[in-house]
DNA sequence: TCTATGTATGTAATATCATAACACGTCAAG
DNA sequence: CTTGACGTGTTATGATATTACATACATAGA
């Protein structure tokens, strides 16, 4: 998978295509991509980063749209429905989601140094748990796997 | 490992014996199991659910202890610290360690049925995930793993 | 024994994250 | 042209967590 969060790059190839995708999935389905929702979507896609619900509310609140909580987190939530985003447990956060439409049940990379978020390719990591559940006779449904540590550009520079 | 947690056992055994090791371990590295901090230790031994933390503390207040949140959150802090109990991210709450002392980094399975949360061993999952983000170049330090889903009672009752 | 020091606890105040409930506007189907 | 579904705005409140400061308590060193 795209190790693009964690290094220089053109940013407008991740955040265009991730709206070409967004625009075309939303089509597909009926879903509205509103001014608001299409903004916040916009707002998470501007950095590989994680943002808390208020983080994304003051800058809606500035560009005219409301400014009461429920704005940001019925954006967020529709975004997260979609598959459009992913809340960030350990963060309380929300971030974009850069690989829209393709079936992925993602682990997340958090870097401590720089705070970027970059999406791992987690099939395995399913399987282990999975696996792992099912020796005790649990059926796993949805899971979260969030790791904290150092890209390697932060691990170069501490 | 232990699939205790899902299934009818004597508690006592569960609880009594996490907390010799508890005292065993604190005595050997020092640190104190105080009056606050040993009752929360036995409150989330009560059962195998996460406790959040102002439940935690109305049961401390009720018991004579500081009824404000720092009460309760640098007791569980404390604890996790030790390695006596761990933060489910998922859920804003927190959950006795049942294998104080052995080295684990576990995965957490969180049941929807009757909130049960056992620790499933997770090291062919911490495998796979260190795996992925080493193919990213990221160093992961710590990793949260969450599973939601239902054990074998719920399961079957559903 | 006394006192200085570090550690633990108590409390007030406040910050941060999240949701419930209701009013209003828009737009498309009947 | 009305109705109903959906989206947005706003008020109010709930739930989770931390900062800052005061007090007590244990214990090692004078």
């Amino acid at each position: 998978m795209d190790p693009q969060p964690f290094h220089d790059h053109d940013h407008h190839l991740c955040s265009d295509a991730v709206m070409s995708q967004a625009e075309a999935m939303l089509t597909a389905s009926g879903a509205r991509l509103t001014p608001v929702r299409r903004r916040v979507l916009e707002i998470l896609l501007e950095q590989h980063r994680a943002m808390g619900a208020y983080d994304v509310l003051q800058r809606l609140a500035a560009e005219g749209f409301g400014n009461q909580p429920p704005v940001a987190y019925r954006a967020l939530d529709f975004l997260v429905e979609q598959g459009l985003a992913h809340r960030i447990q350990r963060l309380n956060a929300f971030t974009a989601c850069m690989h829209p439409g393709e079936a992925h049940a993602p682990a997340f990379l958090i870097c401590q140094g720089c705070n970027t978020v970059a999406e791992a390719p987690a099939a395995p990591v399913r399987a282990a748990l999975e696996s792992a559940a099912a020796d005790l006779g649990f059926t796993v449904e949805r899971a979260s796997v969030e790791a904290l540590g150092l890209c390697p550009a932060c691990r170069e520079a501490s």
